[in-house]
DNA sequence: CTAGGGTTAG
C-alpha cells in the first residue's frame, strides 16, 4: 500500500470540516463531535482539519482546547507550528501562562521558531497582560532574534500597548523614535501611533499626544475613524477642546467622516466646561454631516440640564426621545 | 488553521 494513500473516509471528513469551518458553520458542540469522529481515523493529513476544530473549541473554551490538543498528542498526528500557535493562545487565555511557555518550549525543540511569529504574539500578549512588559520587550528585542524569529509590527504593537497600560508612554515614545530613525521594515503604523497617542492622553499628556498625532501625519500614516475618535475623546476628557476641534478639522480635511461618537465626545466636553453655546453649535453641525444623536448623546444632555436646574427642558428631550422611538 | 490599536453616559 502506498504511503500516500489516505483512506477515503478520512479525506471526506477532513474536506467536510474545512469547508464548514470556512463557511463559519461549526459550533463548539459540532466541533467536539467532529473531533471525536476524526481522531478515530486521523493521520498526518488530518492536521489542518484538526487545527480548524481546535480553533473553534479553543475560542469558546480555551481549557477544552488544551485538552483536545493533548488528545492529538497521543495520536500519530504530528502537530504543525500553527497547531502549537492555537495551543499557546488557549493556554494563555485559560490563565495558564506557564503552559503557554511550555508549549513554546516544544516549538523551540521542534525547530519551528523561525516561523513562530504568531505563536510569540500570543505569548507576548499574555505576558503584557500580567504587566510584565519589560520581560516581553526582552523577548522581542533579544530572544526572538536569537531564534531567527524576526519581530514584526504586531510584536512591537503588543509591546506598545503593554507599555501604555503600565503608564510608560514616555518609553513608548522613545521606542517609536528608534523605529522611525531605524527606517527598517518595522516602521510604526496606524495602530502604533493610535496606541501611544491614546496612552499619552490617558496620562494627561495632551501636548505630547498632539505632537505625536502631527508626527504621524508627517510620516504619511493615515488615521482612521477609530483613531480619531480615540484622540478626540481623550482630548475632550482633558478639556483640550481647541485641540479636539483641530483633530476634527483634520478628519474633515482627510474625508474621514465624524460619527455620533465623535460628536458625542465633543458635546460631553463642552458641557463639562459649561460651554452651552458650543454644544448648540455641535448639535447643529451634526445633521449637516448626516449624523443623528443617539441615546448616549441625549443622556449626556439630560444629565447636564438636570444638574443645572433645567429639568423641564430635560423632560422635553426625554419625551421627544419616546416619540422618536 | 494561530497575532496588534479605539470611541460617546451613568
Amino acid at each position: 500500500m502506498s504511503r500516500r494513500f489516505v483512506p477515503v473516509d478520512r479525506r471526506i471528513l477532513e474536506r467536510n470540516i474545512k469547508a464548514r469551518y470556512h463557511a463559519g458553520d461549526i459550533g463548539t458542540e459540532d466541533a467536539l463531535n467532529l473531533f471525536d469522529e476524526l481522531i478515530q481515523v486521523a493521520g498526518p493529513s488530518s492536521v489542518r482539519a484538526i487545527n480548524c476544530l481546535l480553533t473553534v473549541v479553543g475560542s469558546d473554551c480555551p481549557a477544552l482546547g488544551v485538552s483536545l490538543f493533548n488528545r492529538v498528542a497521543r495520536t500519530k498526528v504530528p502537530p504543525h507550528n500553527v497547531t502549537y500557535g492555537i495551543l499557546v493562545d488557549c493556554c494563555c487565555r485559560a490563565g495558564r501562562l506557564d503552559l503557554g511557555h511550555a508549549a513554546m518550549g516544544h516549538v523551540i525543540k521542534l525547530g519551528f521558531t523561525a516561523e513562530a511569529i504568531v505563536n510569540f504574539s500570543h505569548l507576548l500578549k499574555a505576558i503584557c497582560a500580567e504587566k510584565k512588559t519589560s520581560y516581553a520587550m526582552d523577548i522581542v528585542l533579544r530572544i526572538m532574534p536569537e531564534f531567527n524569529c524576526v519581530p514584526n509590527i504586531f510584536s512591537y504593537n503588543i509591546l506598545f500597548k503593554g507599555l501604555c497600560n503600565e503608564k510608560r508612554s514616555q518609553e513608548a515614545l522613545e521606542l517609536i523614535q528608534i523605529m522611525v530613525e531605524d527606517g527598517g521594515c518595522c516602521r510604526p503604523d496606524v495602530v502604533t501611533y493610535s496606541t501611544v497617542i491614546d496612552g499619552l492622553l490617558k496620562e494627561g499628556e495632551v501636548d505630547q499626544a498632539y505632537r505625536l498625532f502631527s508626527e504621524m501625519l508627517r510620516q504619511g500614516v493615515s488615521p482612521n475613524i477609530v483613531t480619531c475618535n480615540s484622540i478626540i475623546s481623550g482630548m475632550c476628557k482633558l478639556h483640550a477642546m481647541d485641540k479636539a476641534e483641530e483633530v476634527l478639522q483634520q478628519m474633515l480635511d482627510r474625508r474621514i467622516l465624524p460619527d455620533v461618537t465623535t460628536y458625542t465626545s465633543l458635546i460631553h466636553g463642552y458641557y463639562s466646561l459649561g460651554q452651552c453655546e458650543e454644544v448648540d453649535r455641535v448639535f447643529k453641525e451634526m445633521p449637516r454631516n448626516g449624523v443623528q444623536p443617539n441615546i448616549i448623546t441625549y443622556s449626556i444632555q439630560m444629565d447636564y440640564l438636570c444638574k443645572n436646574g433645567r429639568c423641564t427642558e430635560a423632560r422635553k428631550i426625554f419625551d421627544s426621545m419616546i416619540s422618536l422611538g
